[in-house]
DNA sequence: AGCACGCCGACT
DNA sequence: GTCGGCGTGCTC
């Protein structure tokens, strides 16, 4: 069902309806006094009393193949989570609300029948000997070449020389773009090398997972595509994870271009599709007709049948990570799915995650590396700009003011990077010292210059600024500290000439903003883009030969034991942003923690030498990749009942936990308020998986202790825990 | 989730 | 004497 039921609930198969009722099919059934939509997951031809029948098999069934029911409910087995909410977030929306809000849309098709005879009418005639040449095409096609031929055609079918059918049309937003000319370079010696492996897992149809870790620009996409190639060449399809689609058009175009002939057929699954869109994309999916899924990480749930390549594009990225609801993570279900279908997974990375990385050395992942970026280019130059003990005026050094000037002088772009929104993080009272605090949230009041106003960054909650301090009555309430909007206003009254924009959450909200910007770059009609951690993923400016990260240490100082993690890998790809053309680039990092491990190895693109310092901290702590967590979040409306009810959980769990599970809490959240509600973490470690289900499936016999006002969640291999 | 049941206070 | 608040339990 597509309800939190943690059990799966049998139906009878009525006999009118044997024939349709198969796994992967959508079901209508009674549940309780309502009826609801559910999947049909199993099939079994045991008699039993007392089973409600099914009600109603929709036409547009099969929705999955039945190798891919055992993978849902392994899914939903791992991370705990109700069976009938992961078919939920696995499957394109509409189909399973109350209404009924996507279908399938038809369109008519006609074809020249074989007749000798002419009609008597020109435009007829017209039309007739056009589609006798194409044998057959679409009422729509046919309207792009001759105006309103809807009647025509009508005559035509009544006079017997065109046949008409109506057929399934899928909605694809791609369509209709442009496909760029496509480049294949040759493989370079490493690709080779990383080539040859690949294919060689590929023609053994078994499972292989590999970490191919190459530094920005070393065309690991070019590796992607052609072991795609090879796949699709023996017959078998590729599912391509992204980030986030929005912010890797190049990637995608770079696909079209490759795969264009008619012969593969791409379909492309991302947030931006219309709830048609993307209920045509999947049943296209499930068809059999579509070769390459490219996608972000509920694509790794796609109905694809005979997988030969899983590729999870910077697997590093906390994007995969579902983080709310039922929270997956869409790189580690993508190994799961390699090994049950027998693929070949890549994780591909310029900073492989300390996890995947740890498991190249353990073994269970093949580790290829990239080690030269393509046509020889050098990586850039990193200093380390110490802030300590100077007095700036605003956020940026000389060094970093002087850099942009040169950069200005000789033509060239440059990137800056801060990792926050908005024009301050906060206002403050100058007279006595008041912050603005969110009233459902624990967190400032972030204040946005440009729409003159106070907004939570977490709950969307806006207030206008006060001109007079509610606490005090003082008149001298300033902006403290900068975002991305402030850097922008900085900029512009130090460059006046220089032609500058910003990238962040706030102005990319339009359609095509994106798309826009990056034309911009790309033409060089952009001198300097300023922008949060966006900026750092996915783009590819050859004319971007300056990287400045204005406030290193905000990455830094999150409350989180994989901070350092993050802080290197975010560095160490705005870095790589530098010098992807022909001049050389150079990047300067501004920070008040300059010998930090992460900034050091960071700086001097030293990915083994942070690896090998880090992973120590992780095994002192037994954090992953040497202890597996999960963490329980307990909120509610009363902060008081709240507490109270997490000590008697975190009781009860301890009770159950036995020697090897850790129980540790509970502790109030770093976010302690969010969105009205109160909350406490509790967290369970375990250094290996087993006794970790065994407790969580005592779980939900534990949560009926739990006060029903207050919620629980569950998150299993947690990636961040605020 | 969504629906029914059941137990308490406020009203015609 | 009944209407409706929400805490609790169940759904094949």
């Amino acid at each position: 069902m597509t309800a939190p039921i943690d059990k799966l609930l049998d139906y009878a198969i009525p006999a009118s309806l044997s024939s349709f009722v198969h796994i992967g099919t959508r079901v209508k059934v009674p549940l309780g006094r309502r009826m609801v939509w559910g999947f049909v997951l199993g099939v079994s031809t045991e008699e039993r009393e007392g089973l409600k029948p099914i009600a109603e098999v929709p036409e547009d069934s099969p929705f999955f193949p039945p190798h891919l029911a055992a993978f849902y409910q392994r899914a939903a087995a791992y991370y705990h989570h109700p069976p009938g909410e992961v078919l939920r977030t696995a499957l394109p929306a509409g189909i399973t609300g109350k209404v009924q809000r996507v279908g399938v849309v038809h369109e008519k098709k006609y074809h020249a029948l074989d007749a000798a005879d002419q009609p008597k009418g020109a435009r007829q005639q017209e039309i007739l000997s056009w589609l006798r040449e194409r044998k057959e095409a679409f009422g729509s096609e046919i309207g792009a070449v001759f105006p309103s031929p809807t009647p025509v055609l009508k005559r035509l079918v009544e006079l017997g020389l065109v046949g008409e059918e109506e057929v399934e049309r899928r909605r694809d937003p791609f369509f209709d773009l442009p496909v760029d000319a496509d480049l294949r370079p040759s493989a370079t010696e490493d690709q080779g090398q990383a080539l040859a492996a690949l294919q060689q897992a590929l023609a053994a149809e078994e499972f292989a997972g590999f970490l191919l870790h190459g530094v920005t620009g070393s065309g690991k996409t070019e590796v992607y595509l052609k072991v795609i190639a090879a796949a699709l060449e023996a017959g078998r399809q590729a599912l391509v994870l992204v980030p986030e689609i929005a912010q890797t058009p190049q990637l995608v175009a770079r696909f079209r271009a490759r795969f264009k002939s008619g012969e593969h057929s791409i379909a492309v699954l991302h947030s931006g599709l219309s709830e048609g869109e993307r209920y045509d994309a999947w049943r296209a999916i499930a068809r059999g007709e579509v070769h390459i899924v490219i996608g972000a990480r509920s694509a790794v749930f796609a109905p694809l049948d005979r997988l030969g390549v899983i590729v999870v594009d910077e697997e590093h990225e906390a994007s995969y990570k579902q983080a709310e609801g039922f929270r997956y993570n869409a790189r580690d279900l993508a190994l799961m799915r390699g090994q049950r279908e027998k693929a070949v997974v890549i994780l591909g990375s310029a900073t492989p995650s300390l996890v995947s990385y740890h498991r190249s050395r353990e073994g269970f992942l093949q580790y290829l590396r990239l080690h030269h970026r393509v046509l020889g280019r050098p990586l850039p130059e990193v200093e380390l700009v110490d802030l300590a003990g100077r007095s700036m005026e605003g956020s940026l050094s000389q060094e970093m003011l002087d850099a942009l000037e040169s950069n200005l002088q000789v033509g060239d772009q440059s990137l800056l990077l801060l990792n926050r929104r908005g024009f301050s993080p906060y206002l403050l009272c100058r007279e006595c010292g008041a912050t603005f605090h969110c009233p459902n949230c624990a967190i400032t009041l972030t204040y946005y210059q440009s729409r003159r106003l106070m907004r939570c960054n977490y709950c969307d909650y806006a207030v206008a600024p006060p001109t007079v301090c509610p606490e005090c009555g003082g008149g001298q309430i300033e902006p403290e500290g900068a975002g991305t909007e402030r850097l922008e206003e900085e900029l512009t009254a130090s460059f006046p000439e220089a032609r500058i924009a910003r990238m962040d959450r706030d102005t990319m909200t339009r359609k095509g903003a994106h798309q826009k910007l990056v034309s911009d770059m790309e033409q060089g009609r952009i001198d300097i883009l300023v922008g949060t951690q966006m900026v750092a993923k996915g783009l590819d400016f050859p004319g971007v030969t300056l990287v400045g990260v204005v406030g290193a240490d905000a990455i830094l100082n999150l409350p989180d034991f994989r901070s350092a993690e993050r802080a290197f890998s975010l560095l160490t790809q705005v870095a790589g942003r530098a010098g992807r053309g022909e001049r050389p680039g150079r990047v300067l990092i501004q920070t008040y923690a300059p010998t930090h491990h992460a900034l050091q190895h960071a700086s001097r693109h030293d990915y083994d030498g942070f690896y090998l310092e880090e992973i120590e901290y992780r095994r002192a702590l037994e954090y992953p990749p040497f202890g597996h967590l999960v963490n329980l979040v307990i909120s509610g409306i009363e902060g008081e009942k709240v507490a109270e009810a997490a000590e008697r959980f975190c009781d009860s769990l301890q009770a159950c936990a036995g020697e090897e599970v850790e129980v540790l809490g509970p502790a109030p959240c770093p976010l302690f308020r969010l969105r009205g509600r109160t909350r406490y973490q509790i967290l369970l470690k375990s250094v290996t998986r087993a006794p970790l289900h065994r407790l969580l499936s005592r779980l939900p016999a534990l949560r009926s202790a739990l006060p029903r006002t207050l919620k629980l969640t569950l998150d299993v291999d947690p990636l961040d825990m605020l």
